[in-house]
DNA sequence: GCTCTGACTAAGCGCTTGCTTACTCTGACG
DNA sequence: CGTCAGAGTAAGCAAGCGCTTAGTCAGAGC
């Protein structure tokens, strides 16, 4: 049957997806050729386009999931935590960690997105607005209720958010602080800056 | 004699490295190419060469004024105040309204980094270094003096440093924000962040 | 008026680009 | 065994790339 043949197939695919993040992180969407994709997935170029549709669709596959998943991962904070001091931090946290674990892909969706056609970057732009919102509504709900205090909360947000985004631009594996370290620092500036 | 045409001169390098900016800003170095840069200069292709070496030299160019100028910025700062607490509030409202105010150029000495030869490379990362060492000296001493506090000052002044540059991504000159407001809140927040 | 200099350009060179075409090969199914 | 689908490729196409060549033209100096 086809699903006996489909592992391999779903791992070619794969491993194109996995060759293109590493090349659009190294040398951006536009300085990334289809040949050196195709060539670190160790395939000739006319494969790239067995599995996907363009080079285009392949960022766009790429900032999808990864935006999904860091939406997932601030309302998973969220709902498991009671009160906004204890989402704040805990939505730091992971944000950082996530962004110091997965900096490779995160530089390609934080940092190519101008490369996206206009359909998909309206796409994309909506999932970081849903992933702003639950920041900042995090840090209203905090100073509504006097256990934050910050006089411009959406700022705040902003630098908050952006702060946890940067780390993928200067993070690197061999720089001597883990991503938990980042994580725990991040964490405690967080809670100063909202006024915790 | 020769200065008398020297004006104009200086003006069409001047145009030319004004349009690359532009277009490296909006599409990224390897997005752009040699044919854009000449046409936002009102020039046919082939003048780009009477006044630059490559489109690399260009960005090259454009990566050591921009950051020569921020290095400027952060000494002035230091030296016109007396105090880490003083030399940090002024540091970051300057560092940030110039990283809100040029964030066309800023964008590229910061995200397009990755396109310059190795050498060029080089120079640019030590005129980096040398910017991340000012801020980390001034919180070492605020925190030797007793007047900041924080457990780990070298990732602190990382923080702070991307903090500033971030905001080159995010802004937007129509976005309800003015660089001073940017400025004074992230001001704050510094200050907060540091242990002031 | 003649010459020389330097800004600027029309045309184009050699190469690389994203993507396609026409094909081969493998393995499942009857 | 014959067929047929789908993964993969060798070759290549049209377009676009960075940069060069060979020349025009305006203005300064004598």
């Amino acid at each position: 049957m086809a699903a006996a043949r489909q592992p391999s197939t779903t791992d070619a695919r794969e491993r194109l997806l996995e060759a293109a993040v590493a090349s659009f992180a190294a040398r951006g969407f536009h300085g990334t050729t289809t040949r050196d994709i195709a060539a670190g997935a160790g395939m000739s170029p006319a494969a790239l386009y067995v599995h996907h549709r363009s080079k285009e669709e392949l960022l766009h596959q790429i900032a999808r999931q990864g935006h999904l998943r860091t939406l997932a991962l601030v309302e998973a904070a969220v709902a498991d935590e009671t009160g906004p001091v204890g989402q704040l931090t805990r939505l730091v946290e992971e944000f950082v960690r996530h962004h110091a674990l997965t900096h490779t892909t995160a530089r390609i969706i934080n940092y190519e997105m101008a490369a996206l056609s206009p359909e998909h970057l309206d796409e994309i732009m909506d999932l970081r607005r849903r992933i702003d919102a639950v920041v900042r509504d995090v840090i209203e709900r905090g100073v509504a209720a006097g256990v934050l205090a910050t006089p411009d909360p959406a700022m705040t947000a902003t630098a908050l958010l952006s702060l946890g985004i940067d780390v993928a631009r200067w993070y690197r594996d061999d720089a001597g602080w883990t991503p938990e370290q980042v994580a725990a620092h991040y964490r405690d500036l967080a809670l100063r800056m909202a006024g915790a």
